[in-house]
Formats: structure tokens, C-alpha cells, sequence
RNA sequence: GGGCAAGUGGCGAAGUGGUAACGCAGCGGACUGCAAAUCCGCGAUGCACCGGUUCAAAUCCGGUCUUGCCCUCCA
């Protein structure tokens, strides 16, 4: 099945051809590390990493690369303000980048080059571009001369006059003309710099990506990604400076861009205010649930947040890890090989499973649809909770092979998607006491059927309390039976009858 | 002012020529002592509006309205 992506730079789908077969080499521009990133930030990192995980599914091997833009003005401003060296400042940063990217199951980059670590490239690409002709120093600046490149604006499809009819470019009477923009920047005192040919400075913005997309990825790599409000003036510049350089077109073959994450139908962003940083967000929600949230709209689409849609997303999510559960309590430890013979029910319940893989692939080769992805997996979920509730359920080794098979492709598919449930939340030692405390509350009721000592271990705790409630079931004493149920709801433990048992499961 | 998207049931969201996926919420039913979970069924006669092309349009074309984004640091 052919793989079709969005192209930004023919404005259509496209089916995926990598330079060399079975690898894709890709870039995706981070972030610029002085502060925490904000839901919209983590838009970008989740769209990627679910992409670079499909590319992987699909048998690619991925080259991924990630930067860190650990200079630039707004970190040297800020730790101004904080009065500490911006170059400090950008460390932390990343190293708390790590933290919530890793919370948010975004796999870590085969590589993470950093600007500053390479601003020796920078400087003789700077000095090449100058040689050729596209560049000129201008003081202790260079710029990019923005006339000399013909390509200019194929990217954002818009020509060098129609920027100017904005008029929203800076004026600099350094340049020498209103759209170029900076290459290498003069220091001014106070500021951190490299020394270069043309005085101390350090890197424009555009200059770090092209120089390290380069040298890792190499002339006219695969992929490269980004906000869409990287298009323009970022990925366009980037794309002057490179072909510019390199005298190879394209600099990168496949443009990818996501769209941002709004509030109240307005974009979210630090400059507006209106952001959530992530590590707040992850004091209340579980990380696969703003994954989930994230994944839930196309990648090119808006999409708005609210606390409600959070919740929305936590109930579907709910629902799809449910079937995990149900699958993982019906398997158990059986690893039961094919043997016997299979229902007809079975098999028709295999084939619709293939079915649903075939969905799901079918969606995310369509330029990664994720909404259209999650509905292959609802159908599949809903496929295998039937089978397992359905009256007529025998778990024959035969059919519990069938299951361990539609586990695997159900767990594969979600994880795909960077869904799978985290560690099963365990029943920590604090529940001990809690635990205790409801079987003293009915130790008169049930007094004979309790052992001379209460166990220590919370799970043992639980499965006494969960047989003294059958028990109470069995005699029909049901006010006893939801006094306890409701008891362990309130410490966060939700029992559920089914016809083999009671199931129970942390909130 | 220029460039680019989008407008689908109560909400979110797929679908780009053959008569509307999926999720949340709601209603009815099955199961259950009850609950939860799960399953089944119902719900847009219509896809911003007006024209046009076509045997056939949410889907193509033209126009109108509305919203958002980019043109400035920004994922």
C-alpha cells in the first residue's frame, strides 16, 4: 500500500519515496529551549513522533533528527532577566524538554545537535554563501541577499513583491534590501559570541537547521517539518541558504507542517499568552490522554483545546485501553499454540480483525489520517469485546490463540499511535491502610470468615475484601455487598461483576 | 492590502463525484440484585448561503457571507 504524504511545497499529496529505499531521513525543527513548551509546542512533537513510529511500522528505518536552538535573543533576554548565562539557561531548558518529552512517549531523536555546538559549520557555510555571491557583510552582519536566489518564496507560494506589499518587513538601513535576513549577527556588549571572519557574533535563526540538517541528514534528505508558522519566513529562508550552498535542489524532498493548537479559535502562543504548559497539563491528565487529544484532528487542521475536550478525550481513551484489559484478563498468561480446530465464529472473528489492521493502514497511509486511524481502532475494539462478552465465549486453546494474535495487532496499532497504557498503575503500600480500615468497618458482619491476621500486602487485602463481597452476594445481603463496593470507590478502586468474576481497576 | 486554509448532527471529527465513518453526550433495549463495563438499536432528507456543470455533488466550477492562520519571534 502506498504511503501519501502533504506536500507543502507542491500544495498536494504525494506518494512517499524516500531517496534510498526503505529509509527515510527526516528533520523536524525543536524547540528554541528558554522556557517550558506548551501544549501547542507538544502538538508538533507528538504529530512527528506518531509519524516517525508509522514510517517505522511500516519497515522504513528513520534517521531522525531533532535540534535544540540554544541561542538566540529571546533566551540571552531572558536570562538577562533572570540574571543568569543564557547559555545555563538553555540547558536547563532542554533537560526539561526531556522530562515532558518523555512523559509524552515522543521517542528521542537519533540525534539532538545543538546551535551552538556547530557554529564552526555555521560560519563556513556563512563564508561560502559570501564567496558565491548570495551573501554580504554589512558591519559585523552578514546577510542573505534574498534577489540573488530565484527560487525565493516556492515554499509559502508567495512572491518576493507580494511580501513587500505587506510592509510588515522590518526596515534596516543595513540592508540592502528589506527582505533579506541575517546570516550572522554582530554581538552587541554583554551578549555571548563566537568569533568569526567577520568580527564576534553568532548564528541568524534560519542558519542552524540548514547546517545541521546537512551534515547529518545530507544533500536533499527526505523529510522536513515543522508548525506551519515555520513556513514562512523560517523553512523559506532555510531553503535560499541551502540550495544557495549546496547548488542542490531540492534541499529537502518532502516539506510536512502541522497545524496549531487554538483556544478559543486563537492560536496559542507565547506571545499571546494564552498557552498551557505541558508539565501542568500532566498534573492532572495522563499523558495518553493529551496524546490522544493531539491525534484526535487531523495533523494539518486547527484544533481548539479546552479542559472539556480533555475530558472527552480521557472517556475515548478510556475506552480503547478497556479493551486492553479485557484482552489481557481474558488471555492471562496462556500462550496456547493453534490447536484444534477453530468456530466458524472465530474465524470470522479473525478475518474482521485483519479487517480493522487493514483500516487502520489504509488511514494512516492517507497522509497520516490519526482521526480515521482511531476509528479503525474502535471498530476493532468493538470486534473484540463482542467476542469476549458474548455469551457463547469458550476460551479454547485455539480461540485464545486467536486472541493472543488480535492482542498483538491491537497493541501494535496503539502503539503506533504512542497509546499504550503506561505501567499498570499497581496497588501502591498506601492502600494498606485504607484497605484495612474497610474491613474493620464491617468486621462484625463478617467476622468468621476473616482470617485470625490481616494480610500486609494490598493486593491480598483487595482479593479478601473482593471474596467477602461474593460472599455477601451469595447470601444475597446486598446492602453489604455496595457498602463495600462503594467504600472502594472512594478510595479509587472500581469493582465490575461479569459473569466470570469480579474485575476491578484503579481510577 | 497580499497569500493560504476552513465552515459537516447537541459537541468533536472523518469523508473530495454515486446519496453521510468514528468518538462524546442523549434516548430506547439486552445483560445485571443494583451498578459499572460491554453489546444492539435510534438520531444530520442533509454537509455556511446562492447559482452552475453532471444521469449523479458535502465532494467539481463561479459568486457571497463568516472564521482562522501567515506576511513580525512563534510548533
Amino acid at each position: 500500500m502506498a504511503l501519501k504524504v502533504y506536500n507543502t511545497l507542491s500544495k498536494k499529496k504525494e506518494e512517499l519515496v524516500p531517496a534510498e529505499d526503505q529509509q527515510v531521513k527526516m528533520y523536524v525543527c525543536g524547540p528554541t529551549t528558554y522556557n517550558f513548551i506548551h501544549l501547542g509546542n507538544a502538538r508538533a512533537l507528538v504529530v512527528f513522533d506518531t509519524i516517525r513510529r508509522y514510517l517505522e511500522y511500516k519497515g522504513y528505518r528513520v534517521t531522525y533528527v531533532q535540534n535544540f536552538t540554544d541561542i538566540d535573543d529571546k533566551i540571552i533576554n531572558r536570562a538577562r532577566e533572570e540574571g543568569t548565562d543564557p547559555l545555563e539557561l538553555a540547558e536547563r531548558y532542554i533537560n526539561e524538554y526531556f522530562r515532558d518529552a518523555d512523559a509524552l512517549r515522543v521517542k528521542r531523536a537519533d540525534i539532538h545537535p545543538r546551535a551552538t555546538e556547530h557554529i564552526d559549520d555555521m560560519i563556513q557555510m556563512v563564508k561560502v554563501l559570501v564567496e558565491k555571491g548570495f551573501a554580504y557583510q554589512a558591519g559585523g552582519d552578514v546577510y542573505f541577499s534574498v534577489r540573488k536566489f530565484k527560487d525565493y518564496g516556492k515554499l509559502s507560494g508567495r512572491t518576493p513583491e507580494e511580501m513587500l506589499s505587506g510592509a510588515r518587513v522590518d526596515v534596516d538601513e543595513r540592508k540592502q534590501d528589506p527582505l533579506d535576513f541575517v546570516l550572522w549577527k554582530a554581538a552587541k556588549a554583554g551578549e555571548p559570541f563566537w568569533n568569526s571572519p567577520w568580527g564576534p557574533g553568532r548564528p541568524g535563526w534560519h542558519l542552524e537547521c540548514s547546517v545541521m540538517s546537512l551534515k547529518y541528514l545530507g544533500e536533499g534528505f527526505d523529510i522536513h517539518g515543522g508548525g506551519s508558522d515555520l513556513i514562512f519566513p523560517h523553512h523559506e529562508n532555510e531553503i535560499a541558504q541551502s540550495e544557495a550552498y549546496t547548488g542542490t535542489v531540492p534541499f529537502a524532498r518532502y516539506w510536512i507542517h502541522n497545524g496549531f493548537v487554538t483556544v478559543d479559535q486563537e492560536k496559542m502562543s507565547k506571545s499571546l499568552g494564552n498557552f498551557f504548559i505541558v508539565r501542568d497539563l500532566l498534573q492532572e491528565w495522563a499523558p495518553e490522554i493529551l496524546r490522544y487529544f493531539l491525534l484526535s484532528t487531523h495533523y494539518r487542521s486547527p484544533l481548539d483545546f479546552s479542559p472539556e475536550s480533555l475530558k472527552t478525550a480521557r472517556k475515548g481513551y478510556n475506552r480503547l485501553a478497556n479493551t486492553l484489559e479485557l484482552l489481557d484478563d481474558t488471555i492471562g498468561d496462556r500462550e496456547d499454540t493453534a490447536v484444534g480446530r477453530l468456530s466458524k465464529e472465530a474465524e470470522e472473528f479473525r478475518d474482521r480483525i485483519a479487517a480493522c489492521v487493514a483500516e487502520f493502514e489504509e488511514a494512516m497511509d492517507d497522509d497520516f489520517n490519526t482521526a480515521l486511524a482511531f476509528a479503525a481502532l474502535y471498530n476493532m475494539g468493538r470486534e473484540i469485546n463482542s467476542f469476549i462478552n458474548d455469551r457463547a465465549f469458550v476460551p479454547t486453546p485455539a480461540v485464545v490463540h486467536v486472541l493472543v494474535l488480535a492482542r498483538c495487532y491491537y497493541q501494535k496499532l496503539m502503539d503506533v499511535l504512542g497509546l499504550l497504557p503506561g505501567e499498570k498503575r499497581e496497588l501502591g503500600p498506601e492502600y494498606k491502610d485504607m484497605l484495612q480500615e474497610i474491613i474493620d468497618s464491617v468486621r462484625e458482619q463478617v467476622q468468621d470468615l476473616l482470617p485470625g491476621e490481616l494480610p500486609d500486602d494490598p493486593s491480598e487485602l483487595l482479593d479478601l475484601l473482593i471474596t467477602l463481597r461474593s460472599e455477601a452476594r451469595g447470601r444475597k445481603d446486598y446492602q453489604l455487598a455496595d457498602q463495600l463496593r462503594e467504600a472502594l470507590k472512594r478510595i479509587g478502586i472500581i469493582l465490575e461483576d461479569t459473569p466470570r468474576g469480579t474485575r476491578w481497576r484503579l481510577v
